[in-house]
RNA sequence: GCCCAGGUAGCUCAGUCGGUAGAGCAGCGGACUGAAAAUCCGCGUGUCGGUGGUUCGAUUCCGCCCCUGGGCA
């Protein structure tokens, strides 16, 4: 049963219920939860990333939730070398680490691995964003082909964010990104045994729990918490936190309160779906199931690996 | 009560000089290796208000009815 898995992953769509479900479960066999979400690591975004409140997280030990400022460019690879230490972390507790969140590259880091390709200094990043800016996505790509063919026909000309990121790793390792994709590094659970869930409730209900959930963001603040954020580079990762952009338009007064909310809420539920993409895609062989209760009750009988 | 304008996809609307219809948004499906709550790709889901008539054929033309909005009384 517990003793059996060294780790378990919960993974589900937003609003689906997989805090709760990760509070549970950790209370039930002592476990240390760890953040999954590329949003809920931000500090000042405490509402809007939907993060566990004060009181939950004083129930039981939670990492690497808002140990980073919005104003960092937080990505995977920082979550991967932070995930190693959580993971240490939590073992050296005694508890077992639950990874919970809704982030499927995230996951991917843990189970499968990413390329260890070495930070991309600043002024090569800012650079290649200039050049993308000036001469547009297609050009870009075009420029990309005539050096790097391969990575560039792995890449539709209308992606920006890929062709960028491709063009910014050629120049500064030298080296192709589809070279560097082929030495996929060591997951961080390499040689753990986990058991794996994932929360899918049915479509029609995470609908009505995404919008009960983002009015009771207003009701807790939300507002206040976008006006706090309004100064923050629009290029940086949490600026893209949903319903941000939402709330800075209905306080610059340029749409009403139910016209953004309404935003914010198609927004999320077009999140929650590409999120299930991915699940349905990625994470076919791990427990699907329609209840957090359920993820508790699997290690009752003696069942825990997934 | 009379007059006018409408009733077409979940919503807002376009259109068919008569050959069973298409945009945006919503929705659905897919991809995904350092921005991933991002980024990209694909898919019209329909008693054309109802009912009679004309016609080989009506969502389109005509009659009547119903509904909505506006105007006049």
């Amino acid at each position: 049963m517990t003793s059996s898995v060294d780790a378990v992953l919960i993974a589900g769509p937003t609003a689906s219920g997989k805090s709760k479900a990760a509070l549970d479960l950790a209370a039930r066999i002592g476990g240390a939860i760890v953040n999954a979400d590329s949003m809920q690591v931000y500090r000042e975004a405490r509402i809007l990333s939907a993060r566990p409140s004060d009181a939950d997280m004083a129930r039981v030990p939670h990492l690497l939730y808002g140990h980073v400022s919005v104003r960092e460019p937080y990505s995977i690879g920082l979550y991967r070398s932070d995930t190693a230490k959580a993971l240490a972390e939590a073992r050296a507790l005694g508890l077992i680490p639950i990874f919970a969140g809704g982030t499927g590259m995230y996951f991917g880091a843990l189970t499968d691995g990413i390329a260890d390709i070495p930070p991309i200094a600043a002024i090569v990043r800012e650079r290649a964003r200039r050049r993308l800016r000036e001469i547009g996505v297609a050009a870009l790509h075009a420029e990309l082909a005539a050096r790097d063919p391969e990575t560039a026909g792995q890449l539709r000309p209308t992606d920006p964010q890929r062709v960028l990121r491709a063009y910014e790793v050629l120049e500064a390792t030298g080296r192709s990104l589809a070279s560097w994709q082929k030495e996929t590094g060591r997951p961080v659970l390499e040689g753990l045994r986990s058991a794996r869930f994932v929360l899918d409730v049915p479509r029609a209900e995470l609908r009505s729990r995404i919008d009960t959930r983002f009015r009771a963001m207003m009701k807790a603040g939300a507002l206040d918490e976008a006006a706090a954020l309004e100064s923050l580079d629009p290029s940086l990762p949490a600026a893209k936190i949903l319903g941000l952009r939402e709330l800075q338009a209905l306080r610059r007064g340029e749409v009403a309160e139910e016209e953004a909310i309404a935003a914010a809420v198609i927004a999320t539920r077009r999140f929650a779906k590409r999120q299930m993409t991915w699940f349905r895609g990625r994470m076919k062989d791990w427990n699907w199931t329609a209840s957090g209760e359920d993820i508790s009750n699997a290690f009752l009988g003696g069942r825990g690996r997934g």
